[in-house]
DNA sequence: CTGAATCCTAATAGATACTG
DNA sequence: CAGTATCTATTAGGATTCAG
C-alpha cells in the first residue's frame, strides 16, 4: 500500500488500501454496485479480512457451529496460537464472530458466528465453488506458463 | 504460513498454505464442495491471488474491457509500476489474463481477461455486493469495539 | 484452558534508477 | 511505452515465555 496516500478512515484497522480513484466499470456484473464510492472501498475492507487464509478457514470452521479456542486450533491445523488469537480478535471486531466467556475453572471460551458472520457464508461458498470448479484449469495454466520457461 | 508444514505442490507459486487437516462442515452452504480434499485446498489458491487488493482491482478494471499497461496503472491509482507488473504476471500465469504484445514503436501491450477471468467476475460480484451491503455494519462494529477500549 | 507479551526473521511492498 | 533491477523500510508471522 502506498505510504504516500493520505490516511483515510477505514475503520482504523489493518493496512490502508490505496486510493481507488479509478472509474469502476458501469456495465457487467459490477454495474450498480457501490464499489469505489469516493475514497473508501467497501470491498477492500472485506478482502483485507478474508484475503488472509486464516480468517477464511476460521469462518469456514465456525459455519459448523460454535467452537472453543483449542478446538479451533486443532481444526485449523497449522495455525499458530498467536495467529488464531489475532484472527479471532479481528473477526470479533468486525462483528463476524461473537466471543463468549464462561467463568468456569478452567476458563472456557466459545466462538460462534454472528448473524452477520453467517450471512457471509453464502458469498464465500460462491467463491469457493468457483475455485473448486476452476482449480484444475488454473493449475494447468500455471504448469504451461512455467513450462514455457518464464521464471 | 507455518514453515513447519511440509511443502506441498500447489502449483509452485506464492506462500504455501498450512495443512488443512480440519474436517469441513458437512452441512450448510459448503456441503458438497470439494473444499479440503486431501492436502491441497483449491480455495486457498484462489484467495491467495484475490486476497491481495491489487489483483482484485486489476481484474475488476479489466471486466470493462482490454487495457494497456499505463492505462491500468492510472486506473488502479496508487499501484506501483512494480506491483502492477507482478500482479499482471500472476494473473497471466493463472490464466485469468491474456497479455498481447503489438510490435509497434513504441511497443504496445494489451491486457484482457480470458474466458476464465470473466467467469470469475460473477463470484467476485457476489462478494462485492455482500461487502457493499454490510460495510456499514462492519464499520459500526469496529467503532463500538474500539470504543469499548480494546486496543 | 485461554490467552498476552516479547523477540526475531523472512517475505513483501514501495521507491528509484535504468533499458529495449 | 512497458517494463527490469536493485535497494530499503515495513510488516506479517512463528517461536517462546509468562499469566489469570
Amino acid at each position: 500500500m502506498p505510504k504516500t496516500a493520505e490516511k483515510l478512515d477505514f475503520g482504523g484497522t489493518g493496512p490502508l488500501p490505496p486510493r481507488t480513484s479509478g472509474t469502476a466499470p458501469v456495465n457487467g456484473p459490477f454495474a450498480g454496485i457501490d464499489l469505489l464510492p469516493a475514497e473508501q472501498c467497501p470491498v477492500r475492507n472485506v478482502l483485507d479480512r478474508l484475503g488472509d487464509a486464516w480468517s477464511y478457514l476460521v469462518v469456514l470452521q465456525l459455519t459448523g457451529g460454535a467452537m472453543r479456542f483449542n478446538a479451533l486450533k486443532r481444526a485449523v491445523d497449522g495455525i499458530s496460537q498467536r495467529m488464531l488469537t489475532v484472527t479471532l480478535r479481528n473477526l470479533e471486531r468486525d462483528g463476524l464472530v461473537q466471543r463468549t466467556v464462561f467463568p468456569t475453572t478452567p476458563p472456557q471460551v466459545e466462538y460462534r458466528l454472528t448473524e452477520l458472520g453467517h450471512s457471509l457464508a453464502e458469498p464465500m461458498a460462491v467463491l469457493t465453488r468457483w475455485a473448486s470448479s476452476h482449480h484444475d484449469a488454473i493449475r494447468a495454466s500455471r504448469r504451461s506458463y512455467d513450462a514455457a520457461g518464464k521464471p
